[in-house]
DNA sequence: TTGATATTTCCATAATCATCGAATCATGGG
DNA sequence: CCCATGATTCGATGATTATGGAAATATCAA
């Protein structure tokens, strides 16, 4: 992954709707949600909510696929990894960090995080 | 970590400059590096970067404290995983993931991650 | 106090982004 | 073919964001 596409994705999240969305389709785990399920369930008109669907496809965040009439996104938990990789790349000048810096141990444990 | 907090977090790093220098501080370690040094090592000019660098501090991720005549800034790093937790929060709606899915397991091995 | 260094604030300009109704496209049933 | 449904594209408007030089603010040394 490189600097232009963890910015493209962290654009595409950084925002009411589509961060909303994303974790809707988090939750909702593989096998995704329609195009109008998520608007609905966000309450954001069907125009709207397609024009930040696509940005997060385009980020490589989602994947679309047609079924029938609908469109399905599901999130693509693999690009999250991705991302969080990038970000604590080479954390600490490869030295070894310390318990209060965290960034070589398993992150994301619930009560590690504030 | 509410979703306010996020958007802020998320579009703080959403930019080519910040980005780099968020990279440049976690690699940095929790010594951190003065505005100057930061600005100079992306060969940024010094009042674009301290616009840069303030936006990372008020979204969370960075630390500033003053050094003399220097402002140190220094990566959170217990911010960086907050976001994390809130993005897969309540991942596959509670059921146990498959290994494809994997937002239950201990993320950010560089070996999963494409 | 004077001067040098480090950083931030100010400001105007340019560029990018979000919104959502209406129109359009794609699919499937009868 | 015709109609209904689900989704996207278009387009105009308003809002937010990035940029960097110049000026202002802090700190320190002599």
């Amino acid at each position: 992954m490189n600097a232009d596409a963890v910015i493209r994705a962290l654009g595409a999240l950084a925002q009411e709707h589509r961060l909303a969305a994303y974790r809707l389709l988090v939750q909702a785990g593989p096998e995704g949600l329609a195009a109008g399920a998520v608007a609905q369930g966000l309450g954001v008109p069907a125009s709207s909510m397609s024009f930040h669907l696509a940005q997060l496809a385009n980020a490589g965040l989602v994947l679309a696929r047609r079924q029938s009439r609908s469109i399905i996104y599901a999130a693509d938990y693999a690009a999250m990894s991705a991302l969080m990789a990038y970000m604590t790349e080479n954390c600490c000048g490869g030295a070894e960090c310390g318990p209060d810096v965290a960034c070589s141990s398993p992150l994301l444990q619930a009560k590690d995080v504030a």
